[in-house]
DNA sequence: TGGGTACACTTAACGCCGTTAACTTAACGG
DNA sequence: CCGTTAAGTTAACGGCGTTAAGTGTACCCA
């Protein structure tokens, strides 16, 4: 008798019920259209009995975002597997990854990094979820195969992780295909385009490339004393 | 007789009063804080006479944040100025006081690019006056100086703008001395400083220097062809 | 001098919001 | 059978953005 309740749904049912109703609200129409009421009436009970699984409104987005976030884990994990250890490539996927997902699950992003909470405690802890540690460990072995240049990891990551995050912003904040700076002259016009025509200069840097691809292996040798930070 | 008002204010100062009164709350209190009525509060007049001024609260927040812009532009011209057309200095210096400002004016920059207005009208012309085009300039000159590699200048500067503004997000997102990954091993804990240490990565690129400063000239050479897109 | 008109506001109110308080109802344990 | 707890309910509060209608005042033109 305690798996069916009154209204026909099994024990722990409404709280799920409330996180997707959240979740979905959030989705389709961003965090104002997301309210307590809205939820409640999704989910068939009355606005106050969320208060019974969440202390508030921000703990409810929070638990929605952070779900959010758990999905998004596995889909970098996912998406850098194929790629082997140690190479360009597989972090590089990551970075593909990190915008693809938050490009077709905006609205959590949008909401997560929304800048707008004073006390962002739900980013403290992002970076070890979040696929921070993925990224890092994909460094880590990129540096250790010679295939990055040797400094601190967390630089490295910061760069990459920046350079990835701000391209998302930009594009989601100013709609590229809006702007009428790009997608005249430029080749890029999508941010996943632009991500990958990033390519060259993430490698070589924006004074020129390194050398010959001819001279790439005495390249990758002498390199590790000059480059370490 | 019509320069004087009956409430002792001259014609035209309580548009600009409500302007001043609301970017001090946004300041102060974020978006969450400025409310009509407490803009209305500090000014001595009711919520509803700023409807005479502004359409709404957006467009009272848009103003705000249009008059933060302008400044902001002036900002980033006045550092660029002193160091010398074509260097990489004055391309840097761009991406610094872009940090340096937002760090200060950080409320502005939190609305602006809060990412939560599906219609982001706000950023649609947003690079024509937002230093977009001081950037640019910058990145035109340096290459033609053979300072910088010679690709497609909207793609550079939307790798620079990227970097800088995901450090940007990702730093005020999550405050750096907050999170435990920073601030232990790593040298750099401010963003400014993160920026610096960006240096060589973002000059180099990340798989190593490009080759001794001696060789530097012929380098520069043959690379235009090379290089380019 | 007087009437009309436009402006610069005001008060009152609507509907929505997050949240709290008090109440009901049902199940369970001793 | 009683007490407790869980899982809701309804009613209400104060604050929000916004609209509608009213008020006074300055100005223009006959």
């Amino acid at each position: 008798m305690n798996s069916k309740e009154p209204n026909g749904r099994g024990s722990g049912e409404v709280e799920t019920a409330i996180l997707e109703a959240a979740r979905d609200l959030l989705a389709e129409k961003g965090l104002q259209g997301l309210s307590m009421r809205t939820v409640a009436e999704r989910v068939g009970v009355s606005a106050t009995a969320i208060y019974h699984y969440f202390e508030n409104k921000d703990a409810l987005v929070a638990s929605v975002v952070q779900g959010g976030f758990h999905r998004f884990g596995e889909y970098i994990e996912q998406a850098m597997a194929p790629h082997p250890k140690g190479s360009l490539e597989r972090v590089r996927a990551v970075g593909e990854a990190y915008l693809r997902f938050a490009l077709e699950n905006h609205s959590y992003f949008r909401v997560l990094f929304s800048l707008q909470h004073p006390d962002p405690h739900a980013l403290e802890d992002l970076p070890e979820g979040g696929g921070y540690g993925l990224l890092r460990q994909a460094v880590v072995d990129a540096m250790d195969a010679q295939t990055m240049r040797r400094v601190d990891p967390d630089l490295m990551v910061m760069f990459l992780w920046s350079l990835t995050h701000g391209l998302l912003t930009i594009s989601m904040a100013c709609r590229i295909d809006h702007c009428p700076e790009f997608g005249k002259e430029s080749v890029a016009h999508t941010p996943l385009e632009m991500f990958r025509a990033f390519g060259p200069l993430v490698r070589e840097g924006i004074t020129g490339p390194a050398a010959p691809p001819a001279a790439a292996e005495d390249r990758a040798e002498g390199r590790i004393a000059a480059g370490g930070q």
